[in-house]
DNA sequence: CGCAATCGACGACAAATGTAGTATAATAAT
DNA sequence: ATTATTATACTACATTTGTCGTCGATTGCG
């Protein structure tokens, strides 16, 4: 597994909530905003197709692009990559977000996850 | 502010680490482990400087390289682009840390920090 | 059937990143 | 002084990322 530019990683996003899509679907109705040509699409699409982030399959006149890899599990190895990168345990990343101010409802929600994750019991 | 590669980012932690510093020594002391040549390094602090990530100055025979901005401030810049990027929350991440298994340790280390932000009083 | 609208494959190109070599200027050792 | 050592500035070059354009195949319309 390996990190993902920018861009593509929005596409994977648009992927992730919309599940198998067309190019120009996925670029209508959920990376709009961005303003990129359809080109600009198509060759991300291919790039992560590349890395084995998502399959194509010819879907009639268009080609139908399916996530490979997960939001969950592609999440579960970004936020470890971060942590190597510059922090090195959850404990420093979330002090530096505390240093840049965290907001009573994020530390509220963490509190409620760290609660439930106890609960269970950490392994 | 933007976001370091991450070979800067390595020598910014090096020279984090040392304080101001010349390329050879922070070389020699702090990246040893990843082999680069010395002409390297010096492309690295070169291109931080052009960023304006650190500062030159000439110190006898060599440059002396000052990080001019600071580790904690550039964690909490970085950790908030990990937010806006993939996870959007504070929780998003930690959920996403522990479903990759996050060990007890961190565990206790986080609830450590919470209780301490939340006895402080959130903002 | 013939032509226009689409779509995808492939090529392009600039900027950023990873990694160093060269050439040159200053230093140190004989 | 002459030479061997260094350190720096500049140049270089492959790869990756950000963005498309072109061209040829496919489809749908009149």
């Amino acid at each position: 597994m390996r990190r993902l530019p920018d861009t593509e990683l929005e596409v994977m996003k648009a992927l992730w909530s919309t599940g198998p899509d067309t190019p120009r679907s996925v670029l209508e109705h959920r990376l709009a905003p961005f303003g990129w040509a359809a080109n600009t699409v198509n060759t991300y699409l291919s790039r992560l197709s590349d890395k084995g982030f998502v399959s194509v399959r010819r879907e009639g006149k268009s080609n139908l692009y399916t996530p490979l890899v997960g939001q969950a599990e592609y999440q579960a190895f970004d936020s470890r990559a971060v942590l190597e990168r510059l922090y090195g345990s959850p404990r420093n990343f979330v002090a530096a977000l505390a240093r840049e101010g965290l907001e009573r409802k994020e530390l509220e929600e963490l509190q409620a996850l760290l609660d439930q994750l106890n609960g269970g019991q950490a392994k």
